[in-house]
DNA sequence: AAGATGAATAAAAACGTTTTTATTTGCATT
DNA sequence: AATGCAAATAAAAACGTTTTTATTCATCTT
């Protein structure tokens, strides 16, 4: 059986080898090492210099033990809540390269715990809060009541979430303005002529589902217009989803001639549905989607969006996670990003309900 | 300043408060915590009620310390390579979640280091096993020649890997017969009458990158034809590769009729590029996929693909993993899947070359 | 010059486990 | 009834830190 730790053969230095190396006691060396202003300066360098020497690195268990502090960040990742292997959760590749650039020289690394919903993300913080697991806590998915939210806000555990609740709590957040994204792409729709707009929307559990619907709303009645709520639409954020929603909502009486899509998958999907219609996109209907992974630009034909790099928000997150570890006050950490309008279509209602007119 | 662990005023339990509960010694707690057999099963039950009552849970850094165990994987997960915040990597968040599936149960957590290339993947391999950052370690991404297992292949630490190198060193693995899938799609489109048929591919330092041109050649060699060597093309697997791919080799004197695209994004580049020029897939001509996350079937038009869920894949290193800890030996550990062929389009070359007759 | 003060360092305790070694106990053997 | 043995449990050591408490020693006060 090989050694458990370290290159074969050689032991790992720890504080005690450097303790024995410079004659300088367990507990110094321990000081000196965390820069105490109570060990002289001559002292300290020694230290330093045999630490170099040995290639100390401290062990993180036993610091881990000693402090209680994990030295780890967990992140909750939603499973793919389609089944099915559908093409799911896209982002989250850019939401954990993001925290991670934050957290690059803190220390800290990523742990992430898969979760299925928001309520098994609740007993998953308990657990983490309650046994340790972590230092800080990352998620996202946030419902208009959200479980974990309630939980957490009663400690001081620290915490950072993509996306406000409803609730009025104390907690840090990063956020898009997804009432102001939603009213934008409405806006413009309602500009173009457009009357029937479908949102294609996640479950109204979800807080941004609401805030979409808010922003969606007052662009109609901005223009003095009903809004079309029978045209929204709500489920998992999948291609299938999508390009469902689009079949479904094409077979209403009075169909939508534009549609908001709310995410890249959902949007590829709503594009299919619609090819498979015999319907072009910029001709017999206006598509505007949301996009924070920069992807809509390469859809056939490149689609007018609402842009926020995701990736951005991520580097917030752990940023903000950092200073809340820090002892910062949650109610300093919260940020609102505005997406960026990206017109790649005129978005013009040439011939409303056109497609509908044919056949079927 | 609160309790640092734990609820709210109430200390956690630990093995000394069993002790206490039940009179029995410290070390006979962990035994019977642990199922030794050296304990009576009347004072194991015991103990386990009083650990039930209690809401025992061992403490991890305790343990870690001790055993030297971290309970941990790593996974290393490679950051965009892209700039810009291109969309790729796409799929990690369906491996995560596989191998997350894996490791339920297990007591095993995942750790997340993002790394920028295999070189720096190396480095951060050496402290994972160095410091024993964590119990075992996942990568993917890998070189012909690679550096992480090179290094890793000499120490008994457990590791897999998706993907092959091609060195015949001893490790456990999990890839995908790309050569044969390369060779499956070459095929079909040179067996549909096309001879100019572009490789649109990642970089040749990659190992599958190079099983795949095999396969590409292979199926000309078997067609008695000559493998259209000119037309591949390797970069990174963002959609703006894929789109600037298809445009450079549209541009070339003897054009492809047909492309081979190793992976979502860049397939989706490909088609915008080939919207741009005004080309029509499955008709002027044809675009045969690799797809992991099932997205391709939403494309417009829908793509023929090579299609092998990755979350399957991901599982199974999860599994082979747990079992290489538990002391399997890695040559029993290594599994290579076949991706199932989903034709979509006719993929036959109808009228070769007029996409390049008409002006330009 | 004896005591007080403060700086620098050392010693010891603690974090929660597991594991090695030691002790007790009951029982069979002689 | 003393001895040996095995089973069950207890005690102690160890993992590598940090932190609290103790010690040394020079310097300053009076």
């Amino acid at each position: 059986m090989a050694k458990r730790e370290g290159e074969i053969g050689r032991q790992l230095p720890t504080i005690k080898t450097l303790s024995e190396m410079t004659g300088f006691s367990i507990a110094t060396v321990s000081k000196a090492l965390r820069n105490s202003p109570v060990v002289t300066a001559a002292t300290r360098e020694v230290i330093l210099n045999a630490a170099k020497d040995a290639g100390y690195a401290a062990n993180q268990r036993g610091m881990a033990l000693r402090t209680g502090k994990t030295y780890q960040i967990a992140v909750l990742m939603p499973l793919s809540a389609a089944s099915g292997y559908e093409w799911d959760g896209v982002e989250y590749t850019q939401i954990l390269s993001g925290i991670s650039q934050a957290l690059e020289g803190s220390g800290y690394r990523i742990s992430v715990q898969v979760i299925t919903d928001a309520e098994d993300g609740a007993a998953m913080a308990r657990q983490i809060v309650g046994l340790g697991l972590a230092d800080g806590l990352i998620f996202s998915g946030i419902l208009a009541d959200d479980p974990r939210i309630n939980l957490l806000a009663e400690t001081d555990f620290p915490f950072v979430t993509l996306g406000r609740c409803r609730r009025d709590l104390d907690y840090a957040y990063v956020d898009v303005d997804n009432e102001w994204a939603a009213h934008a792409a409405t806006a413009r729709l309602i500009a173009g002529g457009h009357r029937r707009i479908a949102l294609v929307n996640p479950s109204r559990a979800l807080s941004y589902s609401l805030d979409r619907i808010d922003g969606f709303r007052r662009a109609f009645r901005e223009a003095g217009q009903a809004p079309s709520d029978d045209l929204i639409v709500e489920g998992d954020l999948s291609a299938r989803f999508g390009k469902a929603s689009a079949e479904a909502l094409l077979d209403v009486a009075r169909p939508p001639t534009a549609f908001v899509c709310v995410n890249e998958a959902t949007t590829l999907g709503v594009l299919s549905g619609l090819a498979g219609r015999g319907l072009q996109v910029a001709g017999d209907v206006d598509v505007v989607a949301y996009d924070d992974i920069n992807v809509s630009a390469y859809f056939n034909p490149p689609l007018t969006t609402l842009y926020q790099p995701i990736e951005v928000l991520a580097r917030t997150l752990g940023q903000f996670l950092l200073r809340r570890i820090a002892g910062e006050s949650p109610s300093v950490l919260r940020q609102t990003f505005r997406p960026a309008l990206v017109p790649r279509q005129p978005d013009h209602a040439s011939m409303p309900f056109s497609h509908n007119k044919g056949g079927e």
